[in-house]
DNA sequence: CACGTGAACGTTCTAGAACGAATG
DNA sequence: CATTCGTTCTAGAACGTTCACGTG
C-alpha cells in the first residue's frame, strides 16, 4: 500500500513534492504496525477494533522521532513537538504525504486531539528552547498504550471518541425537560389563579346569599307578625330554624346534641349531596363555636359593623382593611377587602396583596366582635389557636410569605449551585455583581488601608 | 507589544481543558498547577476544575512577587500593588504581553474582581506610603486558596472553549435547574392548598363579621317587638338567630354550646361547614333555601346595611361593594354578576376543590339576588369597577398568587442573594420589602469607607 | 477624576466545508 | 457510485489588550 505513493497530497505541489521526497517506507514497523496494516484503512472491521491509520502513524511518529524534534511528555500522557517547522518539513512527509503542520494538526483535530497550552504562568519562564513547543493531548493517546488507539475515533465519523455527542443528546434532553417542568409551573400558577378566583366567587356568592337570606328575613319580620309565623313556616328556612324552634321547645339536647339536630335539620335541606355533609362535619369542628355563635349574632352585628360605628373601629386597625379606607361612606360597611387591599397594595408595591388580606383580616380583627373569635376559631385551624384573633390569620400570611420565601431561599441555595457554573448565564453581570457585591466587599473596605 | 512577544497561549480552550487534561508541563509550576494535571485527561472532567490562564497567572505573580511591589493584605483576603507603575513596567510583562496597569485591571475586572477604595477618609490620613496602593478583591481569590480560582469565570465567557467542559456545566446546570423546578412544583403544590385554606378563612372572617354586624343592626332596630325578635332572629336562620335566642331564653347551652347551637343554625344556613367555609359553601348549595331563611333573617340585620342606610354609605366608597350594589334594598338588586361567574366557574369542572366550591355559588348565584350586587360591588374595588363582580377579589386574589409567584421565581433567577434574609421578619409586607432591599444595599456601600 | 463596562481589534484554537483520492 | 479519509481553507468562539464612554 502505502509503498508507492500514492495518498494524495493533494494540495500544491510542494506536498506532493514532500511526499515523493519521502520514501515512505513508512513502515511504522515496529511495535505498531504489523496487524493491521493489512486491516488498514478499510473501515471494515471496525468496530472499535479498527485503529485509523492517522493513528498508527501519528503513534509511530512520536514514538520513534527524534526527541528533539518531537516527543512524549515526561510522564508520557502527551507528546510534544518541539519545533513545529522542522518537524513539518522533516518528519510530516515521512508519514504523511504533505509538509503541512496546519494540516496535522487539523487530523490531530479530527480524532479529538487538544493542543495544550505551552504557555508559562511568567513570561520570565519563557524559554525560548520550549517556547515554540507544541503539545497535544488525547485521553486514549499515551506512550506505551498503543491499545488504547483503538477508543479514539475520527469525529467526523459516527463514532463518537466525543463524548460531546452524547453529551449534546442529554443537554437537550434536559432542556426539553426544563421547559417542560417551567410549563407545567406555569399551568400550576394558572390553576392556582383559576381556583383562588373561584373560591372567591363561591366565598361572594355565598355572602350575597347570606345577605340576600338576611334581607329578606328583615322584611319579613318588620311586619311583626311575620317573624312568629315565617318561624313557624318557613322557619328556616327553614333549616336553621326550625332547630331553633326545637331547641326551644324541647330545651333540646342544647349542647352537641342539639347542634347536630340542627344541623340534621340542615342537611336536609341542604341535604343533599354527601359531600356537602361531610364539609360541613369538617368545617364545624374547626370553628365551632366561635362560627356559629358568631354568626348567629353577626348579622345583626354586622349591619352595625359595616355601618357607622362598627366599621369605624374596624378601621381602626390601620389596614383595614376593610373599614378603614372605605372612609365615610365606606365606614359603614365592610366591604372593605378590597379597599384595604388596593391601599396595602399600593403601598408595599411588590407584596402588595398578600398584605393586603392580612391586613384586612386584621381590620376585621380589630372589630373584635365574637366574630373575631370565630376568625380564630377559623384560623386556629390551621395554625393553633392561640393567637391573638387577627395573629391567626397574620400567621397564614406570614406562612404563606413565608413559603413564598422559603422557595425563594430554596432557590437561591439551589441556584447558588447553580449559578456558579453557569457562568455562561446570561447574565454575567448579574453574578458578577453579586458576587463581588455581597458578602466579601463590605468587609473588606476596611482593609484596604493596608 | 510589550514583552516578550506575544504569547497568549490562548487561554481559550486550551487552557481550561487543555490545564485539566494536561499532565503540565506547562509550567505554571509552583503551588498551582500540580493540581490540575492530574486531573486528567479526558477533558471531560471537571467543567469547574478549569482554571482560566489569566487566573493563574495573577495568583502566581501576587503570591510571589517582592512585597515591595504587590502582596496580598494582611488578613490574605485580597490583593495589594502598592505600586503601579514599577508593576506595570516590571511585573506584568512578566506575565503578560503587555506593560500596562490598565490593562490589567480590565482583565481583573473580567473575572470579577473589584477595586477597593484605598482612598484616605480624612486627607490628614494621606498618607504617601499608601496613596499608591491600589487594592483587588475577589471572593474567590485569596492567599493560600488555590483552590477558589476554579469558581472564578470570566464575565464574558459563554462556556469555555472547550465543548467538553462546557457541555457539562450546561449539563450541570440545567440538571440543577430540574431540581430546582421540581421543587418549586412541589412548593406550589403545597402553598396552594395553603392558600385555598387561607383564602376561605379570609372569606370566613369576613362573612362572620358581616353576620355581626347584622345582628347587632338587627337587634338594634327591632327592639320593638322583641318578642319577636326572639322569633325574628332566630329566623335566621334561625341560625344565628337562634343562638341569639337560646341565649336569652334559655340560657340554653348557652357558652359554647350556645354558640354551636347557633352555629347550627348558621352553619346550617351557611353551612354548617366545617370550616367555615367550605361548610358554608357546602351547605349552601344544598340547601339555598334554608339557607337564605337563615342568612335572610340575618340579612335583615345586611339589609339595612346594605340597604338603606348604612349599605349604601358603605358604597359610595366604590368598593364596598357590598352596600353599593345593594342599592336600595338588597332584593332589588340584579343579582346577575355572579350568576355569570359562577356559570363560568362551573365549567372548569377540572380544578377538583375550585369546582365544588363553584357550584355553590351557583347555587347563590342562582338566588340572583342584590346581593350578588353586592359581591361585585366587593370585588370591583379592588379592580375597579367595571369588572365583573368577582373581580376586585379575584384581581386580590390573583395578585397574591402573582407575588407569591414572583417571589418563587425571583428566588429562581435573582433572588439568590435576597431572599435569605427575609423570614424572619414579622410582618409580611416587610419581608416582602425586606427582602427585596436587602441583598443589594449591603453590598458594596460598605466597602467604599473611603 | 475614578471605576466599571462596552466595543473594537488581534490572536489562538476548534470545527465546518470543500475537494481530491482511494477503496469496494 | 458510495463511502471514508486526507488536506486546505475558512468560520466561529473565546480570551487578551486597548481605547472610549457613562456614572458618581
Amino acid at each position: 500500500m502505502v509503498g508507492p505513493k500514492r495518498r494524495r497530497m493533494r494540495s500544491g505541489g510542494n506536498v506532493s513534492t514532500i511526499s515523493n521526497n519521502i520514501p515512505k517506507n513508512n513502515d511504522m514497523t515496529g511495535v505498531i504496525d504489523e496487524d493491521e496494516s493489512s486491516a488498514q484503512t478499510s473501515k471494515s472491521t471496525k468496530g472499535s477494533t479498527t485503529i485509523p491509520i492517522f493513528l498508527k502513524k501519528t503513534y509511530k511518529m512520536i514514538d520513534s522521532n527524534p526527541q528533539e524534534i518531537a516527543a512524549w511528555t515526561p510522564d508520557g500522557d502527551m507528546f510534544v513537538v518541539k519545533d513545529p517547522d522542522q518537524f513539518a518539513a522533516d518528519i510530516i512527509p515521512q508519514y504523511f504525504d504533505h509538509n503541512k503542520f496546519s494540516s496535522f494538526a487539523r487530523q490531530l483535530n479530527f480524532y479529538g486531539f487538544r493542543k495544550m497550552q505551552s504557555k508559562p504562568i511568567r513570561n520570565s519562564d519563557f524559554d525560548a528552547n520550549t517556547a515554540k513547543h507544541v503539545t497535544f493531548y488525547n485521553e486514549n493517546f499515551k506512550r506505551g498504550r498503543y491499545d488504547l488507539l483503538r477508543k479514539i475515533q475520527r469525529s467526523t465519523r459516527g463514532g463518537g471518541s466525543n463524548p460531546g455527542q452524547n453529551q449534546e443528546r442529554d443537554i437537550n434532553q434536559l432542556k426539553d425537560k426544563v421547559i417542560n417542568l417551567e410549563k407545567t409551573i406555569q399551568d400550576l400558577h394558572a390553576q392556582q389563579e383559576e381556583r383562588m378566583r373561584r373560591l372567591e366567587l363561591d366565598m361572594l356568592g355565598r355572602m350575597e346569599q347570606m345577605m340576600l337570606a338576611m334581607q329578606q328575613q328583615q322584611q319579613q319580620q318588620q311586619p311583626q307578625y311575620q317573624h312568629l309565623r315565617s318561624i313557624g313556616n318557613n322557619s328556616m328556612g327553614g333549616a336553621s330554624m326550625m332547630p331553633a324552634d326545637l331547641h326551644k321547645s324541647g330545651g333540646v339536647g342544647v349542647g352537641p346534641n342539639g347542634h347536630m339536630n340542627g344541623m340534621n335539620g340542615m342537611n336536609n335541606n341542604g341535604g343533599g349531596g354527601g359531600g356537602l355533609t361531610n364539609a360541613i362535619g369538617e368545617s364545624l369542628d374547626p370553628l365551632p363555636y366561635g362560627a356559629r355563635g358568631a354568626s348567629v349574632s353577626t348579622l345583626s352585628g354586622l349591619a352595625h359593623l359595616m355601618g357607622n360605628q362598627h366599621a369605624s373601629i374596624g378601621m381602626k386597625n390601620g389596614f383595614s382593611g376593610i373599614g378603614a379606607p372605605s372612609g365615610i361612606g365606606g365606614p359603614t360597611l365592610p366591604p372593605h377587602p378590597k379597599q384595604k387591599q388596593l391601599q396595602t397594595h399600593n403601598l408595599p408595591g411588590s407584596l402588595s396583596h398578600p398584605p393586603g388580606r392580612v391586613e384586612n383580616l386584621r381590620g376585621i380583627s380589630a372589630l373584635s366582635f365574637g366574630i373575631s373569635n370565630l376568625s380564630r376559631g377559623i384560623s386556629s385551624e390551621s395554625q393553633g389557636g392561640g393567637n391573638g384573633m387577627g395573629n391567626a390569620f397574620e400567621d397564614k400570611f406570614f406562612s404563606m410569605l413565608m413559603n413564598g420565601e422559603k422557595n425563594a431561599a430554596g432557590s437561591h441555595t439551589n441556584n447558588n449551585s447553580m449559578y456558579p457554573t453557569p457562568m455562561s448565564a446570561p447574565a454575567p453581570q448579574n453574578n458578577m455583581n453579586n458576587n463581588g457585591m455581597k458578602g466579601p466587599v463590605p468587609s473588606r473596605e476596611g482593609s484596604d488601608p493596608i
